[in-house]
DNA sequence: CCTTTACTTGGCGTTTTCGCCAAGTAGTCT
DNA sequence: AGACTACTTGGCGAAAACGCCAAGTAAAGG
């Protein structure tokens, strides 16, 4: 049997959701609104069953919310805290670009 | 010839040294202060040289520092912003734990 | 009811990541 | 110098993540 997951693990799974360049790329966007999953295919390119497995990942992860309303799907962020913490990324980020 | 990292590459570099059981539970660690790759072997178990590959991907996304000092090396982090991400993945994580 | 649209799910080959073992390197000690 | 300690690096098999295609589902429209 498959024990429940630790703490560790759903950090881990939230931290993971967000650490491929299209779903991040879908987390940015999302800040500034909802968005169908067509829009968020614009967005990254690629098949749209791809897209929509990654929004599975990060909605499994606790990071989106989704939302049906007539023929489309609206996925949402859960969480207002995202924006620090991508300040933090992008501060590291800029320094990783100068340091080499 | 390898195209020069984009922004999103390197923001996902640093996001993806996060996003593994060990290397989360390293730079927990390394909040409250430098640790040796001894230190951080004894916390998260395995190989040392599993250890030492983790610090590695974590260094080269720009997340740590290393120092030699004597026979040891020191590891500490680079980053004083990675406190208000993690708050904000574990009140995601909370709320994850609850809805399941 | 049948068709179309907007997705989701299953399957599968390819790529990436992971973790152990073995071997190599760099200080320290005697 | 030789032995020992504390790592790092190379290699490789196993496991996980990725992305496409094909098939399935649900709501809307004719």
């Amino acid at each position: 049997m498959p024990s429940p997951p630790s703490r560790t693990d759903r950090r881990v799974a939230i931290i993971k959701a967000l650490a491929h360049p299209s779903r991040l790329l879908i987390a940015e966007s999302l800040q500034s609104g909802e968005q169908c999953v067509c829009d968020l295919r614009e967005l990254v390119g690629g098949d749209l069953s791809t897209v929509s497995k990654h929004l599975t990942v990060m909605r499994e992860a606790g990071l989106l919310e989704m939302e049906k309303r007539g023929l489309n799907v609206y996925y949402r962020l859960r969480c207002p805290c995202l924006l620090s913490f991508f300040e933090c990324v992008d501060s590291l980020a800029a320094e990783a670009g100068k340091r080499k």
